[in-house]
RNA sequence: GCCCGGGUGGCGGAACAGGCAGACGCGGGGGACUCAAAAUCCCUUGCCCGAGAGGGCGUGCGGGUUCGAUUCCCGCCCCGGGCACCA
């Protein structure tokens, strides 16, 4: 058994290459479609990126319309609209291969094309319907729809572009305002109607006119929607159909709901029976957890006959299978749900077990649950500080960890409605990939550079960036960084390359600098030749205190925001900053120890030893994070750009809080403006505290 | 096609809120120390013109707003990711 995505193209297992029958099979589905509108909405209150937030709205795909129902001769058709106001517009209907009503509405003289249509639309699998969206096929049935807003008779057509699982499976088709019912129009030659205007020339025949406008030609005896903007025409003509009981206003999901079925051994067992009668039963608590019986032999079983049932893996345990249990009406014989769950059952609550792992009474503890993932303020959604992930969980785990944490919310479970509150989304280290003239990746590691480009073994190769791995032949372990520079040199490396989301090539060129900043700083604490600690008892200087506070904010900051570069570089300023200050050791105390600080988490082993080299009996964990004092984050004295009409022309030296006043004063009486402002007209002048001066002259 | 990101020196990347573009590191150039080398330290390093002082240009491209734009607005180009007949 295989899912859709381990079929090739054509239709053969993507392992193994073996033929492959499509089967309908009767699964477990999670209603998650039921949650579709709160995980619509609760992404405002999550602190996740905008891409994966959009991500996750484009795949639950809330749309809002209108169903509405049409007369047929087999019965009512509903369709599904998100344009009621174009109801008047509507030329033909168009139903899925796949539809309940086809073969009831398919005229005699019709049947022969009809059912050849839907048998070949059953035969393509949904890739090949999609590889040749372009083309518009269909037929029609031979029946015709009324419009309910105007009686007109418009044919019913079967056509594979309109899909069984969304919405109702049927459309109107209104080719004026749709560009696939344009298309389809055009190629079987249905009329086209306008009813909205468009802009100053607007060809419905030509071209789909989609955007907004004012309805037209779009009155019957009881309703006129002429005049109104789309918007307002959507509410008047839902609000008509509701009335006359043809239609209501909805809302429809492109999100499905969730097979949870699996057809292997490895997964969590559903604890679910099965009587005589064929009715699921769970099993009752005390009878959990039910567990995977032992097998050996784990793969499927195999057929060629087309027809043949699939059974999944624990079909064959016998004495599992088929077991006789009391649920509270004596001992009966049941038989065994031999499906298991996707690897998402586990993925989707683990973070909770993490709060609590001893615990074997409850999954955790509520107070646990609270104290680490509880809502920290009203309306705050609560769950985990950081969660840090790959992209590709986009609309996957993370939809399904939502949804589940959602139902252990409304039952009470959790006292956060949100599993994760704050989302990152960690870049990849990539390698680069050499390709041959045939386009095959070459091993990475033999490839030699010249200076014109790349060759392997004497011939040229093409050079590209893409993820590391054995298909491509360039993947590269860090160990033997590690082994030569140490892991702390390894992990500043890795950190100081660039901001945590970002992507890029390996390249382990610079990796030297970060290693000369570890020397560095360990020469700040200890005597080179005989490893004394170097570091005096003397108070810093004003100048040296204020760095170090800076420092210490500029590294908070970038704590916070995951951005472990700007840090890095921040506490290599101070480095630079004491080596040049001290060349001679002696750097006080009280500015070593909280740079050893600093350093701690970006570097912990060589912090650790140097934090007890400086005499300290105990690790440095249990020290606080130094934090800036905000009096000593100003300067005294500020440096700033004096421009005439934009162009930096000199700087001033000036209190940080002299005012504008005073800023132009300095300004005028520096010698090389004054020199370029002599004999100008000075038409205004823009004197910012704190930031600049500028002399607009004409 | 639609929706998201992103484009800054030779390279990785800084610039919090429209105010000194290029922090920090690598690489390059020059020097000190050394018998020599390594290591270390110092100076220098966006591009162009100029001997110099200095001047001009510069954040993918073209416009705009502003005293002032990498930052805001409009229109393009290129790269990366996602979705793809969802009515």
């Amino acid at each position: 058994m295989l899912a859709n995505e381990e079929v090739t193209a054509d239709g053969r297992s993507e392992r193994g290459d073996f033929p492959v029958y499509r089967r309908p099979m009767k699964q477990w589905m999670l209603r998650i479609t039921a949650y579709a509108d709160r995980l619509v909405r609760d992404l405002d209150l999550l602190e996740w990126t905008d891409a994966i937030k959009a991500q996750q709205r484009n795949w639950i795909g809330r749309s809002t319309g209108a169903r509405v129902r049409f007369d047929t001769p087999a019965g009512p058709l509903e369709v599904f609209t998100t344009r009621p106001d174009t109801l008047f517009g509507a030329t033909y209907m168009v139903v899925a291969p796949e539809h309940p009503l086809v073969a009831a509405l398919t005229t005699p003289d019709q049947r022969s094309a009809v059912d050849a249509y839907v048998a070949s639309a059953a035969r393509r699998s949904d890739l090949e319907r999609q590889a040749d969206a372009k083309e518009k096929t269909g037929v029609f049935t031979g029946s015709t729809a009324i419009n309910p807003v105007n009686g007109e008779a418009i044919p019913i057509w079967v056509a594979d572009y309109v899909l069984m699982g969304y919405g109702t499976g049927a459309i109107m088709a209104v080719p004026a305002h749709d560009e696939r019912d344009h298309e389809f129009a055009r190629a079987f030659d249905l009329p086209i109607v306008q009813v909205v205007t468009g802009p100053e020339g607007t060809d419905v025949q030509a071209e789909a006119h989609v955007g907004d406008g004012v309805a037209m030609a779009s009155a019957n005896a009881e309703i006129s929607l002429d005049g109104l903007a789309v918007a307002e025409a959507k509410a008047a003509i839902t609000e008509w159909l509701e009335a006359q009981g043809l239609g209501a206003g909805t809302v429809q999901y492109k999100l499905r709901d969730w097979l949870f079925s699996r057809q292997r051994y490895w997964g969590e067992p559903f604890p679910i029976v099965y009587g005589d009668d064929g009715e699921p039963r769970a099993l009752p608590a005390d009878q959990l957890p039910l567990v995977l019986p032992p097998m050996d032999d784990f793969s499927p079983k195999t057929s060629d006959d087309e027809d043949s049932e699939p059974e999944p893996p624990l079909g064959r345990v016998e004495g599992w299978s088929t077991v006789e249990l009391d649920l509270g009406d004596g001992p009966r014989p049941y038989r065994r749900e031999l499906n298991t769950m996707p690897n998402w059952a586990g993925s989707c609550w683990y973070e909770l077990r993490y709060l609590d792992p001893t615990n074997d009474e409850a999954f955790v503890a509520p107070e646990n649950e609270r104290y680490w993932m509880g809502p920290q303020f009203d309306g705050d959604c609560g769950g985990v500080d950081l969660y840090v992930g790959g992209v590709e969980h986009a609309v996957l785990h993370l939809l399904y960890a939502r949804f589940w944490h959602k139902v252990l919310f409304d039952l009470g479970h959790v006292s956060s409605s949100e599993p994760f509150r704050r989302l990152f989304n960690q870049g990849m280290i990539q390698a680069h990939v050499y390709r041959d003239e045939r386009g095959f990746p070459v091993p990475a590691d033999e490839v030699v550079a010249d200076g014109e480009g790349y060759t392997y073994q004497g011939r040229p190769v093409s050079r590209e960036v893409g993820k590391m791995g054995k298909s491509l032949k360039n993947a590269v372990a860090p160990d033997e960084m590690c082994e030569r520079y140490g892991a702390d040199t390894l992990r500043l490396y890795e950190m100081f390359g660039g901001p945590l989301d970002q992507s890029r090539p390996w390249d382990t060129t610079a990796v030297v600098g970060m290693y000369r900043l570890l020397q560095r700083i360990w020469r700040l604490f200890v005597d080179e030749d005989d490893g004394t600690p170097r570091v005096s008892d003397e108070a810093p200087s004003d100048d040296t205190l204020r760095q170090l506070h800076r420092t210490i904010a500029a590294v908070r900051d970038g704590m916070e925001t995951l951005r472990f570069n700007t840090s890095i570089a921040r506490i290599t300023e101070l480095t630079n900053h004491l080596t040049a200050t001290y060349p001679d050791g002696g750097v006080p105390r009280a500015v070593g120890e909280p740079l050893v600080l600093l350093v701690a988490p970006l570097a912990p082993h060589i912090a650790e030893e140097l934090w007890a080299r400086l005499g300290n009996p105990d690790s440095l964990a249990y020290q606080p994070y130094p934090e800036a004092m905000d009096d000593l984050l100003v300067d005294e004295a500020v440096e700033l750009p004096v421009s005439i009409n934009g162009k930096v022309r000199a700087r001033i030296l000036v209190p940080a809080d002299a005012d504008a006043s005073v800023l132009e004063q300095t300004a005028r009486d520096d010698p090389k403006v004054a020199a370029l402002l002599e004999g100008a007209t000075v038409r205004k002048v823009i004197a910012v505290p704190a930031k600049m001066v500028n002399f607009v002259v004409g």
